[in-house]
DNA sequence: ATACCGACCTGTCAGC
DNA sequence: TGCTGACAGGTCGGTA
């Protein structure tokens, strides 16, 4: 399900509903690949401690974890652990009352002080939660912030596919298969071009196009995800704005041409043959 | 080192 | 109605 945008939305939708509560306990399932830490380990670290901050790191929740008598700052040797959570394809991050129906394919329980739960829910099970003592910073740069240059330096020599190279994680973290089809329309630029040989001014406008799709996404609050935090969660509307993404066949917004879908890198690609080149 | 490809899972939807 | 196959927004590990 989530890129970015989404990802993001649910950070801080989930930081606003459980920020400074303490975990009073942990309940796992017994699907053993929903886990890179062990589910024991989960449990260890999770109870007692309490949730200072919940952030986005590329497509990962993170939430900032200290423990009682320990303070935000970290003291040496006593450093705060953190919570990672990706969501995969399908997994959801949902915080409800204990009354709430369990949903089905619930990986995760985490009891909370305030009195919710803090749940796990994940279809498809390519989702994973972990523990860690170090501070996570993710595979590649962040989009939102990274510079021209460094931006420009990402792609040289690279002949793979720019739409393959946008979706390699240890380039840029954060951007999935919608945001790349979009950030490629908005930029003018074919996915099928050989990273390596897009000019500076392309690539330049590449960067801004990604950066306007994914800040617009955030604020709309992404593509359909629905039901993302709790009962007042508010759904996602950026698929009323996809220019290309899943619109195969239909005109394109700025010139009709009907939209185009090949597959590049495995992966189903959308984009307008007249207005990309 | 880089790049491609199948595997990992379940649900949904189109077509027969 | 029910079955089958294609497809789904992500990542990982093996292989070339």
């Amino acid at each position: 399900m989530p890129e970015l945008p989404e990802v993001e939305t649910v950070a801080n939708g989930v930081h606003q509903r459980v920020h400074g509560q303490t975990i009073v306990s942990v309940w796992t399932s017994n699907k053993p690949q929903t886990f890179k830490s062990s589910p024991e380990e989960i449990a260890e670290v999770l109870t007692g401690a309490r949730i200072d901050r919940v952030h986005r790191v590329g497509k990962t929740i993170v939430a900032d974890l200290s423990r009682k008598g320990g303070t935000k700052s970290a003291r040496p040797g006593s450093p705060g652990a953190q919570f990672l959570v990706h969501l995969g394809m399908t997994g959801r991050l949902l915080v409800s009352s204990p009354e709430t129906e369990v949903p089905a394919h619930t990986h995760a329980i985490l009891t909370l002080s305030g009195g919710k739960e803090l749940r796990f829910v994940d279809a498809r099970r390519f989702g994973r939660l972990s523990v860690t003592t170090e501070v996570y910073g993710g595979p590649g740069q962040e989009p939102l912030t990274i510079s021209n240059e460094d931006f420009i330096a990402l792609f040289r020599n690279r002949k793979t596919p720019i739409k393959a190279a946008l979706l390699n994680q240890s380039l840029l973290h954060g951007v999935g298969n919608i945001y790349a089809d979009e950030a490629l329309f908005h930029a003018g630029i074919r996915p099928r071009r050989q990273a390596g040989r897009l000019t500076r001014d392309e690539l330049m406008r590449l960067r801004a196009a990604l950066v306007k799709v994914l800040k617009h996404a955030i604020k709309l609050g992404g593509s359909s995800v629905s039901d993302y935090v709790d009962a007042e969660g508010v759904a996602g509307f950026f698929q009323l704005h996809h220019r290309v993404y899943s619109r195969t066949g239909q005109p394109c917004r700025t010139c009709t041409t009907p939209i185009e879908r090949i597959v590049v890198g495995g992966r189903s690609t959308h984009f307008c043959p007249t207005c990309q080149k």
